[in-house]
DNA sequence: AAATCGTTCAACCGCGACACT
DNA sequence: GAGTGTCGCGGTTGAACGATT
């Protein structure tokens, strides 16, 4: 409709965010929950745009996110449904709550595509994942058939949970069971239903790795990398704390979960809906890891007793 | 040690959908 | 219904980094 793009503003920056932005951003966040995001950068002062701001909270900020390799089975957990939604990374992305949309999108056009594309020349895999050959060209019509008619009923029982999971995360009240996540600092950890618990460990260790090593990553900004290395966490982290007066930063950080009102928690859940983690993941994960009892599924999921909306 | 190449991933861009007036 | 604003999604880009020559 010709509107001016909200990135043509003059000043604002694009390049990597640095860790000065991302408490500021954060602790607005905290204020006011996720949201409103038109509003951000006049309200905080940061010379970004909502955009920016938005991804920046969703892409690596947010709660809960898992970070660094993906494992055997998160890599079925996306190439089936890839299989199944094509490129629809969001949708891809509700099966996997502790990965973003992008991160999939990365790996999928990093790795699994070569990987698939190696696959494929050994063995015929097929692409859409249900037959085993390659093409409906090279294939007869009944078997094609056959596939395509897999596909289209996973399609369906796909768009009925993921409007169950839809309807789920945006009512509290049905939504109060704790949802069980496995963060990526190894230990089990139940998650209120907005995830904030886990995320704000997320953030914590996050500005740790900035604290670590300050004028590298007002540089490069490289701090997700760095704290993935213990060793170096342990050398740096006293000093900098230290010189900046940050030895209370995690404890603030981490009261973001507790001070972080319900209604932002609410709009967190709004703004990635949380999937009915249990539910989805579970039946998913059957059919995932149980390719031959996909059809149970299928019929599980189509089963006229099961009340989901 | 320097140059080149390949890979990764955070961030940007453009577009469509939706809500509001 | 048209116009406008905002948000979210998917594709793409480019800086950073590691591997290789």
């Amino acid at each position: 409709m010709g509107r001016q793009p909200c990135c043509d503003i003059v000043g604002v920056k694009k390049v990597q965010w640095t860790p000065e932005e991302d408490i500021i951003l954060v602790s607005y966040i905290q204020k006011h929950g996720p949201g409103n995001w038109r509003a951000i950068p006049t309200k905080t002062g940061l010379l970004r745009c909502s955009k920016s701001c938005r991804l920046r909270w969703t892409n690596y900020l947010r709660p809960g996110i898992k970070r660094g390799n993906f494992t055997e089975n998160e890599e079925k957990m996306i190439i089936h449904p890839q299989a199944l939604l094509g490129n629809r990374w969001a949708a891809i992305a509700s099966y996997l709550p502790q990965r973003t949309d992008n991160d999939i999108k990365n790996y999928w056009n990093t790795h699994l595509k070569k990987k698939l594309k190696k696959l494929q020349g050994h063995e015929g895999y097929s692409r859409d994942g249900f037959s085993s050959s390659p093409s409906p060209s090279s294939s007869s019509a009944a078997s094609y058939q056959i596939s395509r008619d897999q596909w289209e009923r996973k399609l369906q029982t796909d768009i009925r949970m993921a409007k169950k999971a839809l309807s789920d995360a945006i009512s509290p009240v049905k939504s109060s069971g704790s949802v069980e996540f496995e963060p990526f600092n190894g230990h089990t950890s139940y998650a209120k239903p907005s995830g904030y618990a886990s995320s704000t460990e997320n953030i914590a260790k996050l500005l740790k790795g900035w604290m670590r090593n300050p004028l590298k990553m007002a540089d490069s900004a490289d701090f997700s990398a760095e704290g993935t290395d213990p060793v170096k966490e342990e050398k740096n982290s006293e000093g900098f704390q230290s010189v900046l007066g940050f030895e209370s930063l995690d404890s603030s950080i981490s009261d973001i979960s507790q001070s972080m009102s319900p209604e932002a928690s609410l709009s967190q859940d709004e703004s990635k809906p949380n999937v009915n983690a249990q539910t989805q993941l579970s039946l998913l994960e059957e059919w995932v890891f149980d390719e031959g009892k996909d059809y149970q599924l299928c019929d599980l999921a189509l089963d006229e007793n099961v009340n989901y909306f």
